[in-house]
DNA sequence: TATTTAATTTAGATATACCTAAAAATAAAC
DNA sequence: GTTTATTTTTAGGTATATCTAAATTAAATA
């Protein structure tokens, strides 16, 4: 069953809802996250209803099938891909990803996504550290620590982020904290719970407790 | 000016039709083109008119306005760096390519394509051997010769074909001839005008006078 | 439990991008 | 120079994806 742009869209965010939770999804809680009216998303769940993807209750709420998981861990794989592609290949920031992903991951083509993921090197995990889904929907998890949490001389990589806002990731490329670089504490500060980092085994940078939370690391 | 996808490919379609051409461009012409019918073209003529990309006038024709035909080369601009990409690092073949950069072509970000560009080292043709407009809209040329003209002992570089269609492409494929490949004229068979040719400083391969004169080289 | 409040759906519009069928304009033929 | 044929446009309709405003259902409260 293909999908049009909208309806993938729509299919994604009733996804990333319902994932660890019990109760179905809400329509108003779903046009928060797309950014549209209710009125919208109820004749979106209808059409969606009638392909199978989701099972939808009028007043009741809404959630995924097996085929609607499917096909959103299929979106989900294509914009990851292109992500790791647009990072790792073409140098972009992670402030630049989202609006290009966010039209990349319609372009639906087997064989490229295939090739791509080739390419790369079958990634398993995307520019913020989360894993990314298997021809089959499977995926990779490994321990992820908040860099806030590695103790004085412990060193670790980074793999990702807990806050995608833009002003965060801004900050990140500012500060020269990337994906995959290597950091090591230098000096955890007791009253402000600020660290001093050792960045790529070159640069030492302070960075507040806040920041230090928000941001994931595999820990060696 | 933003065009949505659709206008896109008219406005392409109306250049590609005005190239090396007096006159102007018939609503016929452009739906046999497009695949669609004569009153969707009317309907689109209108709105690309107004957004200044074409000169329209009632039953009389259409042309593109320097506005849109810088529009239409920073498409093809687009689609071509997507060309080039999906052949040179994805490996994919060239009758695989139509489907995907009709695709691609729209993704619009001036920013991607810089890097792209950068990123597949400022390439000055497609993998059809078409030059690649660039951000100016200024396109290179080269002496284009049919494979046929190449004389005995003669070698030159696969730069493009004159016949994109896909049982043609396919046949290339089959054959081991792809766009950057040197050829050496081994033996030129005067009753039937085939070749014999020397592929990749390797291997041998016979092709007809047919064949030869709708594959184009740079002669050395 | 009755009533108010909040969430959700329906009804009716709008814009895009198509279509068919009929009308109008242009070109070609006699 | 009419008449016929072709081309092109208009008029009106369909499907997608949105919206606002009104109606309906469900939940919360008194």
């Amino acid at each position: 069953m293909n999908l049009t742009s909208a309806e993938e869209n729509y299919l994604k965010g009733i996804y990333s809802l319902g994932v660890g939770r019990n109760g179905d999804i809400s329509t108003n809680e779903l046009a928060a996250l797309l950014q549209t009216k209710p009125a919208s998303v109820t004749d979106m769940l209808k059409k969606l209803a009638k392909k199978g993807m989701i099972s939808y209750v009028k007043y009741q709420g809404v959630s995924v099938t097996t085929a609607g998981k499917k096909k959103a861990l299929e979106i989900t794989r294509r914009r990851k891909l292109w992500e790791v592609f647009l990072v790792e290949k073409l140098r972009l920031q992670w402030d630049e990803l989202t609006e290009l992903s966010d039209e990349l991951e319609h372009v639906s083509s087997p064989l490229l996504m295939q090739r791509l993921d080739e390419y790369l090197g079958y990634p398993k995990f995307d520019p913020f550290g989360d894993p990314i889904p298997n021809e089959l929907g499977e995926m990779s998890d490994h321990p992820r620590v908040p860099l806030l949490d590695l103790s004085f001389e412990q060193s670790g990589k980074i793999i990702g982020v807990n806050d995608n806002s833009s002003s965060f990731l801004k900050y990140l490329d500012k500060a020269g904290i990337f994906i995959g670089v290597k950091v090591l504490v230098l000096d955890k500060v007791d009253f402000d719970g600020s660290m001093e980092l050792l960045i790529d085994n070159k640069r030492r940078q302070f960075i507040s407790k806040e920041v230090a939370s928000n941001i994931l690391v595999m820990a060696y």
